[in-house]
DNA sequence: TGCGTATTTGGCTAAACTACCAAGTAGTAG
DNA sequence: CTACTACTTGGTAGTTTAGCCAAATACGCA
């Protein structure tokens, strides 16, 4: 793989890296929906340790899928391009042609 | 996270995880245009082992991203779901997105 | 200033991922 | 059967990731 190439691929990985924990698309879910959460409403949602969640918003703020911004004491996140949400819809077709094959291996 | 819930981004992210590195993507890339690449094929423009470039399209195929026909001594694969190329078009944009992002920090 | 809340970061361990080599399987041709 | 090619799988070492606790930081309020 030629060094350009493979620096394109690269950085797709890394966008996509980002996304690939339940976790974290529970965030992006969230956030789509909701537009905005602090650290502690997620924490709650997600139920693990703030400081777990704290790591999780860190990678999608890394690779710019949110942008974050101080108010008080909280610091609420949002979701920085809606179009990730199209991911999900191929997700789930995915999902259920997986399904459908799962079904016609039993039958 | 109740229990339903974790489940379904537990699906998800499996999926997704699937398609997080490099040489899964540049594989994905090439079975959009080509409509099917044997092993060695693939093999030849990743430029790694043979051994690992068929790990990496056990993964895919493993997710129900791909599927796979041996004709004579060569297994042939594709891709099974096309909307996964929608999710470049976002990915592109995320990364576009964030290049500006860094010209405004250097501005 | 000192206290309490919200969040991030350091340190650590367990688990998962990746890549290589070597060995095994399967098909083809002589 | 033998040899060769295409591919997969076992074994293993190095790297990355995930989660927790504890400590540090930042802010608001008395």
């Amino acid at each position: 793989m030629d060094t350009k190439r493979l620096a394109k691929y690269e950085a797709r990985a890394r966008i996509i890296k980002a996304l690939a924990h339940p976790a974290r698309l529970l965030i992006v879910d969230e956030l789509s929906t909701a537009g905005e959460r602090c650290v502690c409403e997620l924490t709650e949602m997600i139920g693990s340790d703030m400081s777990t969640v704290s790591r999780h918003l860190a990678v999608l703020k890394g690779a710019g899928l949110v942008e974050d911004e101080k108010r008080g004491q909280m610091v609420f996140y949002r979701l920085r391009m809606k179009c990730i949400l199209s991911f999900f819809d191929c997700i789930e077709s995915v999902m259920a042609c997986n399904a459908r094959s799962q079904q016609e291996l039993l039958a």
